[in-house]
DNA sequence: GGATATAATTGACAGAATCAACCATAATCA
DNA sequence: TGATTATGGTTGATTCTGTCAATTATATCC
């Protein structure tokens, strides 16, 4: 449709995007929601960890991350430690199989990505990504 | 986070879109998911419509947009009216609220999008949408 | 007229989001 | 120090979104 704007264009590439990665999951035998992905990644990049950091980096409900993380390690791709710091709340490390599943979740997105990119160069790929921290910091 | 790849970007965008929409709509007293839009702006901007065309359009699961169209319904947006053309099926229309209240939620989705692009020139914007289209095709 | 395809509905379920109430611990400060 | 308030996390309830399978009614195609 020609003549949407650019809240549909996000909206269907989100949908199309996660229906993508999702039944690529499944095919490369990771039966993971496409959530995971991004939790399995904050929780590589940002160490310490703790339930509230992924609340706000993600701007999700406590409630949900809390339900996310107790199917996460459900399936053995986290663990939850004390944290010596604050008994209230505990540590997030990937185990083992978590990080291997990270790798194989982020190589599909990767590839999903490049796919979506194709024919674009690098000063258009740089401009969208530009304009894409630019409306994200617009709509804050 | 500088590093966020286009995915997550589209992500992120699309969640906090979807949650300032929900939340203008409820402001101003359109108590209706976001998803209504999209689904009364189609029934607008193609006639004939059909389930059928909502389906193709939206690549949406069918049982979906039976259902959808049924809370719509009762919201009083929208009439089913028998399809002369095949009796399988039955013509979508917006009732006079449902034209009124597609109004209301277009504008707030376009200030939403003024918000979004907001300091970017025309080029910019029209890159912006270039890329999107791309993107999109690249990905079907 | 009988086989096959299509439009829509229904049931069942998984996933994602949000709100409110609650518990345990931490921080504040009188 | 002890009471008060704030914070991190969990639980319950509810809504919204997405997907699959089965079913019903009608259309289409030999």
């Amino acid at each position: 449709m020609p003549q949407d704007n650019l809240f549909s264009h996000i909206a269907e590439l989100f949908h199309t995007g996660k229906s993508v990665l999702s039944r690529e999951f499944q095919a490369a035998g990771l039966p993971y929601p496409a959530t995971y992905l991004k939790v399995t990644r904050l929780i590589d990049r940002i160490q310490p960890c703790t339930a509230q950091t992924l609340v706000q980096k993600l701007q999700r409900d406590k409630a949900q991350i809390t339900r996310l993380l107790n199917d996460m390690e459900t399936h053995g791709l986290i663990a939850r430690e004390p944290n010596p710091e604050d008994r209230r709340s505990q540590l997030l490390l990937l185990s083992a199989k978590g990080r291997d599943d990270f790798a194989a979740m982020q190589a599909i997105e990767t590839k999903m990505v490049k796919q979506m990119t194709k024919g674009m160069s690098r000063e258009e790929r740089e401009a969208l990504m530009n304009a894409m921290t630019q409306i994200r910091d617009n709509l804050r």
